[in-house]
DNA sequence: GCTGTAACCTGTCGGC
DNA sequence: TGCCGACAGGTTACAG
């Protein structure tokens, strides 16, 4: 699912209708989701206010009144959208009123003060939550490597990362304990910009090379996150429109298709790495 | 310790 | 129209 660009643009959606709110009732209709959720998680949710909501690579954090944070992450299909009773007042972000009946695979709703439903679903239960203290690391983010838009990324973080490392490029970038919240979209787009073959060993990269990556990186995470993600399956905004970033798509999912790149002449190839599809040009990739 | 692969679960799409 | 297999944006466990 969700990569870094999908999870941030709906953290930018739920904020208006979560941040400095309570949470008047939370619904756990389904609590098998990839590991079971926190014991009694709908009181420990019920009647706490929201402090702040915001993002760890691809995790949500919602910190709560009560002194412990909601992890959520989306997983490979799972989606946060909020609807608004009849009559309410419109909010930014909100362009549809009414609340949807509850689907078969709305696993937990929150009911929010002011009115708004906030619906997660997750066909494939791949996706996670949890609750845990506010201050304390979570488990799943103690590991993992540095913000690809943060301060503390760049080439020298970036080199560290992949030296002595023999698999190919494209699975480091995919590591998220070498750079948090790259999925495989991005990762394909990234290589394409930066000119980089996927299958290059990771430890074997130029610097000048590695830093033109990291400017990939941040550029086309960027753009995705202004275009509000990418829309394929099953991304989805908080507010339930789509993400445009996949008209700008330079390699995924165009196999077949003529390289974009100015003079290239060569031709999209998808191959498969580490059970996952990867798309390139062999042409201008190196 | 590092790397590659299978598995988790469900929906969608294309081919026959 | 219906069935079947391939494939899908992530992450973990395990084998080599």
């Amino acid at each position: 699912m969700p990569e870094l660009p999908e999870v941030e643009t709906v953290r930018r959606g739920l904020e208006p209708v979560m941040v400095g709110r309570r949470i008047l009732r939370a619904e756990v209709r389904r609590p098998d989701l990839r590991w079971p959720l926190p014991e009694r998680m709908a009181e420990r949710l019920g009647g706490a206010r929201v402090r702040a909501l915001g993002r760890r690579s691809k995790y949500l954090l919602a910190d709560l009144d009560t002194g412990e944070t909601l992890l959520v992450h989306l997983g490979m299909s799972g989606r946060m959208t909020i609807s608004l009773p009849e009559g309410a007042e419109r909010m930014p972000g909100v362009f549809a009123l009414g609340h949807p009946p509850v689907g078969k695979h709305d696993h937990v709703v929150l009911h929010m003060e002011g009115g708004a439903r906030i619906t997660y679903n997750d066909a494939r239960r791949f996706g996670a939550m949890d609750l845990f203290p506010t201050g304390q690391t979570h488990p799943l983010l103690a590991g993992l490597g540095p913000e690809p838009l943060g301060n503390s990324f760049d080439g020298a973080a970036l080199a560290r990362g992949l030296a002595g490392r023999t698999m190919p490029i494209k699975a480091a970038m995919l590591d998220q304990r070498i750079v948090a919240g790259l999925g495989n979209i991005y990762v394909c787009e990234a290589l394409w910009h930066a000119g980089i073959h996927p299958a290059r060993r990771a430890g074997r990269i130029a610097r000048p090379r590695i830093e033109r990556l990291v400017q990939a990186i941040r550029e086309v995470l960027g753009e995705a996150i202004e275009a509000g993600g990418s829309s394929l399956r099953d991304h989805r905004q908080a507010s339930g429109e789509m993400g445009y970033f996949q008209m700008n798509f330079k390699a995924y999912g165009r196999a077949g298709a003529p390289c974009p790149r100015p003079g290239c002449g060569g031709t999209i190839r998808r191959i498969t790495q580490a059970g996952r599809s990867t798309f390139y040009c062999a042409a201008c990739q190196r």
